[in-house]
DNA sequence: CATCCTGAGTCGCCTTTTCGAACTCAGGAG
DNA sequence: CTCCTGAGTTCGAAAAGGCGACTCAGGATG
């Protein structure tokens, strides 16, 4: 990406963008969610150059998304695989929100793709905003608004 | 972009990336959430190329984030402005999510650059996952299963 | 009327990314 | 010693992005 930012370093979506928004680059995130480790996982899955696929694990390893860990199958040689760090794992907001967006306004004949639910129950969730203490928000009684990065300095 | 999906056009975030992964589109809508409208706006606040800038106008209008409308300030000829559509407006979540990441884990001096709050009230919200019956759940409590579309055919 | 100015793009040329297939490399297996 | 596999790297061609110049429409100016 090559820093998107110049303009304005002090976006924090910006700087998100930077680390994720390559292409294909959420798509490897994803696969990851799914449980795949290993870079023919990764390639196979998504249908990506092997090339492009050896940048975008480098920049995801590099900005601690993932970590690059050897690992041992028996009997076979040593290999790499590259797995969710918990800064990775807090993504999970950011696919939920796009599969959520996917699933309200580019749906298709199959349904849902992919459904978060509470682990313990099996009770489906979603995405919503929440104040401190609790009460629960739509979409239209939220508000965006500069935060300390546009009023000091 | 033309059609990372490729390979599964069943996953509704790869369907999202479709319309939104390619580089600047999702600074777009950022901009068009502080309320740009014009193009030389958009332009001026990215520093984005016009022709790479007339491009993400044309397919966020293609797919309805975003509504082309003639306007016609006094005295003055009729121009064109983008605003945000209702599906358009839905992508907050995505937006808080990347902003929330990159304060999490790409903080900068200056502190967060954009904050979500209660329209009415001021208080600060966060975007959670919530059960239908309004329990609140931490990240680790939820799991992400295949849905329909990878059930049924 | 002729000229200037502005916003909203388009055009052409060059650089950067992506694509896809082929090639390399290290070790275990036969 | 040769074969096989996973994990990359290399290379040439194609697509996308960046940048400055150019166009185009109409209101304002003289």
């Amino acid at each position: 990406m090559t820093s998107v930012l110049g303009k304005d370093p002090r976006c924090s979506i910006a700087r998100s963008l930077e680390v994720l928004g390559e292409k294909w680059t959420l798509l490897v995130v994803r696969e990851a969610f799914r449980g795949r480790t290993r870079f023919s996982e990764f390639a196979d899955a998504l249908g990506i150059a092997r090339d492009v696929l050896s940048s975008r694990l480098a920049t995801l390893v590099e900005f601690g998304v993932l970590e690059r860990r050897a690992y041992r199958a028996e009997g076979s040689r040593e290999r790499a695989e590259y797995v969710l760090t918990a800064s990775g794992r807090e993504l999970v907001p950011v696919l939920a929100a796009l599969n959520a967006w996917g699933d309200a306004y580019r749906a298709t004949e199959w349904g849902p793709a992919t459904v978060y639910a509470d682990a313990q129950t099996g009770e489906p969730v979603s995405l919503r905003f929440v104040t401190e203490s609790g009460r629960i928000l739509d979409l239209d009684e939220v508000t965006a608004h500069p935060g300390p990065a546009f009023r000091n300095t």
